[in-house]
DNA sequence: ATATTATCCGGACCGTAGTCCGTTTAGCAG
DNA sequence: CTGCTAAACGGACTACGGTCCGGATAATAT
């Protein structure tokens, strides 16, 4: 069983944790309290780094120094609510956490998954937004694993690694948000959807072999 | 059984679909061109709209009026590959097209797309990069439409229309380029998983009643 | 040929994310 | 307290997507 290194995210510092100054440490903190503000007020899509860096009374460069990103700078806004969720499915109670069956966890953490999404919309969907590596991110690469190794725990043998990207992005959050924004889809219904997927996968017995055409079962 | 507009994509022209002035049409040629030389050069990551203009011989509003965005423009200068696609999984032979089992069509559809995402992968991911009504675009629209229509053909009752959406969020081009390019998934893997996944959704048994005590499955 | 008009053109302009580098300052040694 | 240095600062700068509107022009009527 692997481990990543345990709750990552994000922190402030740009790199190495290693000692902070502290006129970094207080503009850390400035900038953090601002960018709370500016997302009370206008929403995290109308927080701009410019304004940001007014608010907080810093200069630009000192809001990219602290957060590489607009990204990282909501992921470490979120990073408490994202380590909690993380604490709870790692080792909180069944059945999110240890000790259930491994579908139940499963279904579990796509509902709380899809509550989180729809709490912290525009967040989270900011959060993504960045360019390349929004897969590799620490998080996203947690939850893969975990989704993954919930699935060869349930039995599922046809490349987890794969079939976890799948069940994934079922759960991103520009998906989930346009679905409940635009479509004006229940969230229960979203849950309900996932549970039936999962089922569905980790139900069913392996059918790999039926796309060739030796001895295919239900072609129908 | 539904229709969208057939083929519907995206001209060159801005909107309504009457005469255009030839200085007009001379202009979109001339862009179009230069659109290929660019990607041709540069890559579609390295064409920007300013660099299109001016090697173009055009102003930038003209290459804005013509496509209306970036992500416009990659549509069209896919849509001919996409038209082909869209003909193929709509009338052309079995299994992508009418005639086959639903679960076969299911199968094709999704190999065929993922083969078309890695030709056309920074063309498709560019023509995504819209910032909100990605998944409203036409094309995206019709493909939903058909695996949804799949999934009801393969008697799959639980929500279609959200198990479509989960279907093609395994399909996104972001991420499967992203498979393939940072995790070196080979595309034939892919292809299996997918596979699997289908064949799992579609034969299993309605499975609804396991999360909640009262087996009723909402649809919508 | 001339006048009219709807359409199109072009490039200056804007807001935004992200970079660069000369300047300032915190932390520390002597 | 003074001097030193590595780190942090800040804001001008770049690159980009997208908008705007005064001027140019193709199509058409007379």
């Amino acid at each position: 069983m692997f481990f990543v290194s345990l709750i990552p995210i994000r922190s402030g510092s740009p790199l190495g944790g290693e000692a902070e100054r502290s006129d970094a440490a207080r503009n850390r903190e400035l900038l953090l309290k601002a960018a709370r503000e500016l997302i009370e007020e206008c929403g995290a899509d109308g927080l701009t780094m410019d304004r940001l860096a007014e608010r907080a009374g810093v200069g630009k460069g000192t809001v990219f120094r602290r957060f590489g990103s607009r990204a990282g700078l909501m992921m470490t806004l979120l990073s408490d609510s994202e380590a909690a969720f993380q604490g709870r499915f790692m080792f909180g109670p069944p059945p999110l956490g240890p000790g259930a069956a491994p579908l139940d966890r499963l279904v579990a953490f796509g509902t709380e998954r899809i509550a989180f999404v729809l709490e912290f919309g525009e967040l989270a969907r900011a959060a993504d937004s960045s360019a390349y590596n929004r897969f590799d991110v620490p998080a996203a690469v947690l939850w893969h694993r975990h989704i993954e190794m919930l699935l060869r725990a349930a039995g599922v043998t046809a490349d987890p690694w794969l079939m976890a990207m799948s069940l994934s992005s079922t759960l991103d959050p520009e998906r989930l948000l346009h679905a409940v924004r635009v479509h004006h889809v229940a969230p229960e219904r979203l849950a309900e959807s996932w549970c039936e997927l999962v089922t569905r996968v980790v139900s069913c017995p392996g059918g790999s072999s039926r796309r060739t055409e030796n001895n295919s079962e239900g072609g129908g």
